[in-house]
DNA sequence: AATGAAGTCAAACGGCTGCTTGAGTTCACG
DNA sequence: CGTGAACTCAAGCAGCCGTTTGACTTCATT
């Protein structure tokens, strides 16, 4: 037996693999899936054009993969960090844990800002198949409900609902528009101090007429 | 002379013209520049597609012509919104001016929305001759922040053109959005009352750990 | 050495793309 | 009525698209 050898061969089809998700990831990041071209993700891989058919069966189904492994990182990140927060958090500190994951995407740079942009892109077009990760939307949304209810108590749920998602559509915005270009040249500290009295602002809202 | 007559033959051209703008903006604000038709294009303006070529040059320039025209309207409807404003104004009518835009196209639907939608995903990913507008961004950025300046002396001003840009972009986000569809279907009063308090918070930012 | 599974590759396929062509229609003019 | 400009249209063009094919290489196993 050879379970403790290195197959060469199944080494090499798993770099084409992960080689094929990463080019289709960033191309994703970039352009989104409409326009996206089967030739120009195997040649930034050095691949070739039948590998995504052998390895994926279809052009679809690989950027479906790329997509489901990107909104996979980007909800285990959202919720971890929310996660942490207990229940008498202040408003700041929601808005800092809600922004972290963008945040430290724009710092990190590379694929962890193109998991960020291809996730946001999808927010805009979802594909269909989403179905799967819903519960973990769900999750994340609920997390950061919970500490926003018990924050302000004053104001409608449905309301929070609405702000968590203007929050959340903000990010987006952020981090995919070419504002996004000029963020991720700053530093994570820049970033979190210009972004953190937006966001918790947007949360608590205006005082009515006060 | 004909001068008071009108000549049918360019009578059907203009309506042919105009029949594929408005197909075009609203194919655009479906999907976007990119995985645009030109056969998508005619027919559902029931043209030919010869006539693309024949009155706009291509279907590149018949994709820039209707974006310039979605920007011109949106880019007037916005620095006439924020021009009323004088600079004693109340956060939450700055927010009010600042939405109603897109809060109009919202309830308005259509044409208006097609307009935004389109503004929206250029927002995004730009096209490279936008030059000519350059002017028109500019005048409307700084109608909205030579009122908050005024209305918010205590903050920095590169921190206020930053959440000037938060606001826009969450707009943006809104409208292109999912919930965009959802939005559409309340009353713009309604839509308003959401939308406001965010939207004021934003710009007011929150009270620094106070 | 022989075998067969795993992976790679150039070439080709039908189909759709944007665009052009040339004939045809409509209509205001002289 | 004849002429020419404005416009429409079916047909066809070259080129790129996603996908398939079959020969080929590589390598663990026997």
């Amino acid at each position: 037996m050879a379970t403790g050898k290195a197959d060469l061969r199944r080494e090499a089809g798993q770099r084409t693999r992960d080689g094929l998700l990463a080019a289709t990831l960033e191309l994703l990041a970039q352009r989104g899936q409409e326009g996206l071209t089967l030739r120009e993700i195997t040649e930034s891989a050095g691949a070739n054009v039948a590998a995504v058919s052998y390895h994926f069966g279809s052009l679809k189904a690989l950027c479906d993969t790329a997509i489901e492994h990107a909104l996979e990182r980007y909800l285990d990140a959202q919720i971890e960090a929310l996660g942490f927060l207990s229940s008498g958090v202040t408003l700041e500190e929601l808005a800092a844990a809600f922004a972290r994951p963008m945040v430290g995407a724009l710092a990190a740079g590379g694929q962890d800002l193109a998991v960020m942009r291809t996730v946001a892109r999808v927010g805009i077009d979802p594909p269909q198949g989403w179905d799967r990760l819903a519960g973990k939307f769900e999750r994340a949304r609920q997390d950061a409900l919970r500490v926003l209810t018990v924050a302000l108590p004053e104001v409608d749920e449905q309301e929070l609902v609405f702000r968590t998602r203007c929050a959340a559509g903000m990010l987006n915005w952020l981090v995919l528009a070419p504002i996004g270009v000029e963020l991720a040249a700053e530093s994570a500290e820049r970033i979190e101090r210009l972004l953190v009295p937006v966001l918790a602002g947007a949360f608590r809202g205006a005082p009515s007429r006060g």
